[in-house]
DNA sequence: AATGAATGAGCCTTCATTCAT
DNA sequence: TATGAATGAAGGCTCATTCAT
């Protein structure tokens, strides 16, 4: 490959995410992704390796467009409740309007798939995190914590209710929505 | 004639698990799976349907079997904070020796395939939980919460955790399981 | 295989021709025939060595069976053209009603299948009509041809018609009948 | 890109009628197919949708390849005996040159499979013969019959005797042939 | 760069047949 | 005798990938 199209990898970017959440891990095949996305199958081989290497570029993709859009522009990251409130509601609008990536991201990294992408993409969380953390618990914010126990408590279960929605058909109020954050705030408030 | 034997549903659940939980929900193939099995794969078509049959019920199978674990034997729900805790505990014991098991529900689930399969096995909890959860809401022990937010909040970051120490090799001390505990209860805690 | 079952041979044939003329030859399994004969496919296998073995045996018995229906009971055999008429309306009302069974016969001596059976079976007449056609042609009233030609000019057409109305659904009334038969007869006619 | 070879139809389908005719209906096998082919199963499936498909097709192109061949060039379609006679002579070439695809043809046509196949393509003779049996009935050169009785009584009988010699290995000699075709004519003529 | 043609490997499933009761 | 259980082999078909233009 010498020339990268960008557009046209995003195009197959997409249709992958379609066909995978269409059609399931299993029934996506390169064929019909290339049908999808509108190009030969062959040429999907002009940007990528083999399907593993279209699969890992797809979730590293993915993995760090969702990083980054929790800390949306010139977010303030001053230590406060109000600071992980407006990150946590981030993160929950991305994942509701981008829940198929973000369901393909669960899979792609329960599978044994995952061991293939460097270990620095398989966690859920973006450095920037491990500041606000620390930041956090020397200001005496949030308890003392490990990171990671910190990011399971405050997004694990709304993530898991977005997921569950997505199935059920259900969707929460901004009410609600709010209830949750409260609630999951108490969980690793000081 | 002879007699079907009963264990051998069992191995093979057993080796459908074990390989999909190695070589990928994709990777497994029928011949993979009958081969760990120590059957024909012809073998299996008497058991079941067709592969979707076999998945479909594996799921129910291990689903119902998870959901028996959380509640040991002659458990107490008296709803106090120390019944949550012991059922709290059974869960993260049960995922933490079964975590292939866990796993594959969690895919299977995430998976289009899961459409297939009766809408009452697609929740994580069984109407204990909901018996549980309303008996405690009325002696305002936890917030009056929907149940699927009570449980996502309860169980959903333990669970996370699980998931992901499976992949980095991780491991829980008792002392930070307790603190885990103690957090997410203050989540759904009144 | 010690003691035969006739009837239940015969339940096996009856099977055989059904599923044959439903699903056509290669649709044909021993699981399907069994099924349908009401027995175990292993049961097929007390009275026949295996498949091909069975339809062998199919072929022949059905062949012998048509074979003796043109020969009614006590029909008489003198050289007329009435006696020719009789064979001729024997041998149409034996494919009509068991036009399975003649498909049968027809799509297996067709197949390379057929090498295997006796080549004394591999004929369409029985060794009755050599006599017939003999002792006709010694007495001057059908043309001294072959009895391949004899046979294929007399019985062809009306075979090959009644075949051809399985698919269309068309019927043959009397009045055709007895034309057609009229113009076959004048094809070997003196 | 690589273009694609229009010879390759015709070597699957002269390939699938040596299989069939071969090892029979049911011993034709896709991979057989396609390793007397020379080419990959995989690629049958480039032209052809699947197993039924390619046969319904090799059906329908044997057969009009057949009618046409009645009809050579520049034939004359006045309504006379000779007519008839280069007719029949040629249909009788036909089917001895090219044997196994009639063969192949009535076996199918025998078959379930035929339902799949429109109804048009499932007669023996093609429009041209219509009209000439009209013109023929017109002029009182053969008898008011139906086409169909017209079609049967003269053809039946040679490709019935050029079927079974194909088994047993008989020829018909040139004034047997004559011979045949004078008594044929004599079921129909007027 | 792009793509339709081509394919070996593999998949799910069924088959004819044998085993054990 | 009769049969459900079991299986190696094979079937139809699809897939990821490469080739040739």
């Amino acid at each position: 490959m010498r020339i990268k199209d960008d557009k046209k990898i995003d195009r197959i970017y997409r249709a992958a995410i379609k066909v995978i959440n269409r059609d399931g891990f299993q029934g996506s095949s390169m064929s019909k992704i290339a049908k999808e996305a509108d190009v030969s199958a062959a040429t999907i081989y002009l940007y990528f390796e083999n399907k593993d290497d279209m699969l890992d570029k797809l979730y590293i993709d993915t993995k760090s467009k969702m990083g980054n859009s929790y800390f949306h522009k010139d977010i303030d990251l001053t230590p406060t409740k109000s600071t992980f409130r407006t990150i946590w509601i981030n993160h929950y609008q991305y994942i509701t309007e981008n829940i198929d990536e973000y369901v393909f991201q669960e899979n792609f990294s329960n599978c044994p798939l995952i061991g293939r992408v460097e270990k620095k993409y398989n966690m859920d969380y973006c450095p920037t995190f491990e500041h606000l953390f620390e930041k956090a618990k020397a200001a005496k914010l949030i308890l003392p914590l490990d990171n990671d126990y910190i990011y399971s408590l405050l997004f694990s279960p709304i993530s898991n209710l977005v997921k569950r929605n997505k199935i059920t058909g259900n969707e929460i109020s901004m009410n609600d929505l709010i209830q949750i954050f409260e609630s999951s705030w108490k969980s690793v408030a000081m």
